[in-house]
DNA sequence: TTGACATGCAACTATATGGTTGCCTATATG
DNA sequence: CATATAGGCAACCATATAGTTGCATGTCAA
């Protein structure tokens, strides 16, 4: 429930943000211009996404000569997993047959 | 990675939804107007959240008379859970140390 | 039936967001 | 040095999104 939190949210709400990370998944420290290769997508656009997962602290990068690397991080993501999303899988089943005794024990 | 997720994402991707989720996880079944309580939305806002939590099936809603009662559903979480968050706590820790080693390693 | 209560629907506004184009900076390499 | 390469910056545009107000519909209870 952090305010962190809310970056991460909102940078993973977008899916070409999503295929970047996958990409960085497969592939670890790429730079901007191979992370472009095959997007339909300007390299600013690139860029700005980017930005985006960094700020999320998604993504760090460091620059090596002219090029800038890309590196996944998974800390966040792991973070909301544990503390967000977590909550929610443990209840699950008992939520589901509490949501079936609802719908047929309250109509009569 | 299916077309589902992408409506799962983008319900979690705001602040206010999350909160209704949380107030939902806090007590389940509640009413619109339940759901309204506290919060310094309208009435018609909060419905609207409702309508895109409902869309992306996070939660589902039964009416009962005049009432609307609205039920977390979990598995579409659960489901990001495990076939998107989860392939990036696995390599968690490879990652970390492979970054760490890139940016000791690379400056020389 | 009549009025109060819970929700639904629609139009409208303002801002956030994703994307573009154009130009500038910095690092290699001939 | 000159030129290509990799990336950064800023203005701009179109649409999506979150929120509002106003009114309509449906349901309960006296």
């Amino acid at each position: 429930m952090k305010a962190d939190d809310d970056d991460v949210f909102r940078a993973l709400a977008d899916p070409s943000r999503r295929r970047l990370l996958d990409r960085l998944h497969a592939a670890d420290g790429q730079s901007l211009g191979d992370l472009c290769a095959g997007l339909d997508m300007t390299r600013q656009a690139v860029a700005k996404h980017l930005a985006i997962l960094e700020g999320a602290n998604l993504v760090v990068s460091m620059r090596r000569g002219r090029e800038k690397l890309h590196y996944i991080n998974p800390v966040p993501i792991n973070g909301i997993a544990e503390r967000w999303i977590g909550k929610f899988e443990q209840p699950r089943l008992a939520a589901l047959s509490s949501l079936k005794k609802s719908l047929e024990g309250e109509k009569p």
